[in-house]
DNA sequence: AATGCGGGGGA
DNA sequence: TCCCCAGCATT
């Protein structure tokens, strides 16, 4: 079975980037990167933060302005505050190298046990469970587990780890997962495991693994203020990110409404009104030039209504 | 065990 | 529109 399984990746795996080498730093970035985050996204960035910081040195010298602007857009904005902290941390206390044992990593910031795992199967090849939302999903369609049991899953997935090259087999779950074992509509007619699957035979991909009920969305109301003059802007640092002054109701000062726009972050979708005024007080805003400052997607979002 | 955290993609 | 995606930290 897992001979089928490499055989399969060996011949049908994505040429990605991560993908060129084994070195424990490239891996970590990518792996961090991959968080909650489709390969197609992460991509260009993973291309041009690899370019800006090729080196774990780099990145521990690095100030969080050039971080966070090579992440903006990402999301999940915390793994950027961990990526640098945790760099940091492998200079001055694992000789300037990605640790290549599991108590070491784990205590890493913003390393859990996923992380671990891969970093320590793909990048130095030792028998460790990786457990991602493909594995979820692989492996109890394979064993034909309907209910949900996370004990079993890393259990499983410790087993199947316990091969000559871990590296391969783990990558390989996941890419099963990633092109073949979809979620919605898996092609199981060209599934390496078709005569292995449990799901496959009894026809129960589809009911596995269950679909997770999520909490409603709350709808927020918010207004923006955005003021320009020659391409600057008042706007605030939170977090490293540059923000528009925002607020749940206009404030005081005169405005013009110049557009609206929507987001959606995680259960909360926003309506934003943006206007185009002067403030009454200023709010700790300060005057920042746009294209010089790391921005959300939401905050690209405001400045592009407003200009339209 | 549940929740917050961004943003994008597919059906 | 709903649900997921190479998860982690906090409560």
């Amino acid at each position: 079975m897992i001979g089928l399984l490499v055989a399969w990746f060996e011949e049908n795996q994505r040429d990605l980037p991560w993908r060129r080498t084994y070195d424990p730093y490239h891996v970590w970035i990518s792996e961090v990167m991959l968080q909650q985050t489709q390969v197609e996204t992460v991509l260009p960035y993973y291309e041009r933060f690899l370019k800006e910081f090729p080196s774990l040195e780099a990145l521990a010298k690095a100030d969080e302005h050039t971080v966070m602007g090579l992440w903006a857009g990402l999301g999940y904005y915390r793994r950027a505050k961990h990526l640098m902290a945790a760099a940091r941390e492998m200079v001055e206390q694992h000789g300037g190298r990605v640790p290549s044992d599991y108590d070491s990593l784990i205590a890493l910031p913003g390393v859990g046990q996923y992380m671990a795992g891969a970093v320590l199967s793909i990048a130095f090849n030792k028998p460790y469970p990786v457990v991602d939302g493909n594995v979820r999903r692989v492996l109890p369609r394979l064993f034909g587990w309907a209910d949900e049991n996370p004990k079993a899953l890393w259990e499983a997935a410790e087993r199947l780890a316990q091969s000559a090259e871990p590296r391969l087999v783990n990558q390989a779950l996941m890419e099963l997962g990633a092109t073949v074992c979809s979620f919605r509509s898996p092609r199981c007619l060209v599934c390496p495991l078709q005569g292995e699957c449990v799901a496959y035979k009894t026809g129960m991909q589809d009911s596995i693994p269950p679909v997770k009920k999520r909490p409603a969305a709350v709808h927020v109301r918010l207004c923006s203020i955005v003021q320009g003059t020659d391409g600057r802007y008042l706007m605030k640092c939170t977090d490293g990110l540059w923000e528009f002054p925002m607020f749940a109701e206009l404030p005081a000062g005169s405005f013009n409404e110049v557009g609206s726009c929507r987001h959606t972050i995680t259960h909360h979708r926003i309506s934003v009104t943006v206007y185009e005024g002067s403030l009454a007080q200023q709010y700790g805003y300060t005057w920042k030039e746009f294209d010089t400052v790391p921005v959300s997607s939401l905050t690209r979002k405001i400045r592009n209504c407003a200009r339209s």
